[in-house]
DNA sequence: CTGAAAGCGCTTACAG
DNA sequence: CTGAAAGCGCTTACAG
């Protein structure tokens, strides 16, 4: 039914070593021989069947992205971006959205998509630092996206937290704001980001020589727009003073923003707001939300060549750790106070 | 290296055959047959290769979905539910982003993804109904989500476009509102859905006994929050009076909400807002938008299904098209002027 | 540079 | 119910 290297084989004159020599790219083929064979391939039409290859060469040229779920902004670019980056490699991505909860996040590790590909993207949110035996047992190649160490002995891609969000509270500071809430700590918390973002908030402060106030920095149940909203609200109930607020994230930032805006707060004129992640939709908020951009390109890239090495390098080598750069970008939220457009200027 | 089925049954001491019996659940083996094979797959920790299986049998047990791209939140949604209904028909889902334009959607067609699918879900936005030729022409099975007619050539989900908008102005006629907005239009635009929307909402003004009243009717180059926001703070600048919107996707609506509050107009006090969606955010917003909800769920369970008819019964079967149904989730965008909490009605 | 042949792991007639 | 064997389409030593 469908056409075989066997028949372009045979309409070329050619055996069928040659024309998969021309269909890899063997170097070693004089041009005219290169030229038929190509020309029976155009001619029939002939495919290279995926599963054929793929069984002869033990890989499937498809990774896996396991996250939490697809529909939450950050994840939806995060996917987009690892797409495209696997793209150029000529990899395709099988994304397995696993809800949330630790429960989810392990069985995923010995879900069936396993074993339909060459190597695992894992971005979980529950790991701790003795997960590392556990994720060293699975025998696909893996590499984590994420904040908890394992000693490196695991491939692991990390996003600027700490630089970033120091980097954010410079900027607040260095417009003039003194009593910056940190928005999205979390107590006792298994999400590291929280934490480090949290130490970079003081780092900054204590930099600049102000006293490090525990009474700004509030807790957020969820990183959505419905948490930020929420603990906003009880922080101006509770008459609580403060000219900028650094969140955690963008959903945050933003569910924070409205609620001060209900509350006829100018932004950024009595409180400026700076987030974390720069989502596409923090150019449209209005104002627009000045955030940390920790470069999904730059941890989609760093992830899938990681893969690629481990997929061909094996369990032997070496676990890499990388950590991906950062750039704040200044939107209105914390511009200078003026009348103008949207603009979004770039800071290392 | 890895465990075959020769292994199982080496280890079993039955032949090949009936271990492959065994794995393909056949139903006549004697149940401790079944129990001793079970027992050397435990012990061996086999796995299916599934390349060998593929190759053998022509199937990969992959479906292609092919969207304009994942960052925008109704395609994000979209394709969360298709890899949700897939995963239960034992699919997994390779998705495609696109990228916008009528050159990308084509080409998408022949690209190589198509040769490790066993068949493609199609959500283009730009075909028409002289594109039917072309989609029958690809040699994969396929299904086309959206509203253009191919006149019974190609298998089509489309959404009840027509009676949801119809259902949404009904219900803003039946609070008591008279000078509703139809926001989104597009002139001889070739997103139908456009087309359709509008044409329900005349439906639902004219069946009241009112005229239609083309001053109304205001387009939006962008279905995005930006085009929302854009098209109402002109409206407000020219004094046009209205006291609801009908707006033809949620992000048009949470747009055009964001500007309305910021000129001081009370929502739905002054001007009651319903959308078409049933974006996860729209929960959230403040207040929570009311919204016209085109299930999600049941249009990716009729891809998937109709899809899966498709791959098996060939291209000799006749075309399906089904429109799936719609609720109308009545929330505090236009709701009864009252304060409280938000509380997200459903009436069909 | 090229050809004939083996084998990746599976499923499925075919024969018993 | 079960076994021996062919073959899905490809790549790759091996021999020339």
């Amino acid at each position: 039914m469908s056409v075989t290297i066997r028949d372009v084989a045979r309409v070329s004159g050619f055996s069928i070593k040659t024309v998969s020599n021309v269909i890899n790219g063997h170097p070693q083929l004089r041009p005219e021989t290169r030229q038929r064979v190509q020309d029976a391939i155009d001619q029939l039409g002939y495919r290279p069947n995926l599963s054929a290859r793929n069984l002869r060469s033990g890989r499937s040229g498809v990774i896996g992205l396991i996250i939490p779920d697809l529909t939450t902004a950050y994840f939806a670019e995060l996917a987009d971006a690892v797409m495209r980056k696997a793209a150029a490699k000529g990899l395709a991505v099988l994304i397995e959205p696993i809800g949330s909860g630790r429960d989810n996040e392990l069985a995923a590790l010995s879900g069936k998509h396993r074993h339909m590909v060459d190597g695992i993207i894992y971005n979980a949110l529950t790991l701790n630092a003795g997960d590392a035996e556990l994720l060293r047992s699975v025998d696909t190649p893996l590499v984590v996206l994420g904040d908890t160490s394992f000693n490196g002995r695991v491939d692991r891609i990390t996003m600027a937290n700490t630089a970033g969000a120091r980097a954010a509270t410079e900027h607040l500071l260095a417009v003039g704001r003194r009593r910056i809430l940190a928005l999205g700590a979390h107590e006792g918390e298994i999400i590291a980001a929280a934490e480090l973002r949290l130490a970079g908030y003081r780092q900054a402060v204590e930099a600049a020589g102000l006293t490090f106030d525990p009474d700004l920095v509030h807790y957020a149940d969820s990183w959505h727009r419905r948490g930020g909203a929420a603990v906003m609200a009880k922080l101006l109930d509770d008459g609580l003073k403060f000219d900028a607020v650094f969140a955690f994230n963008d959903t945050l930032a933003l569910g924070a923003m409205r609620v001060l805006q209900e509350a006829g707060v100018r932004i950024p004129e009595d409180v400026a707001i700076v987030g974390f992640d720069d989502l596409d939709e923090t150019r449209y908020s209005l104002p627009a939300l000045s955030t940390v951009n920790p470069r999904r390109d730059e941890i989609a890239e760093a992830a899938v060549d990681t893969l690629l090495r481990r997929i061909e390098g094996g369990s032997e080598l070496e676990a890499h750790e990388i950590e991906t750069g950062f750039s704040l970008e200044i939107r209105q939220s914390s511009g200078p106070v003026l009348t103008g457009a949207a603009g979004a200027n770039t800071a290392a």
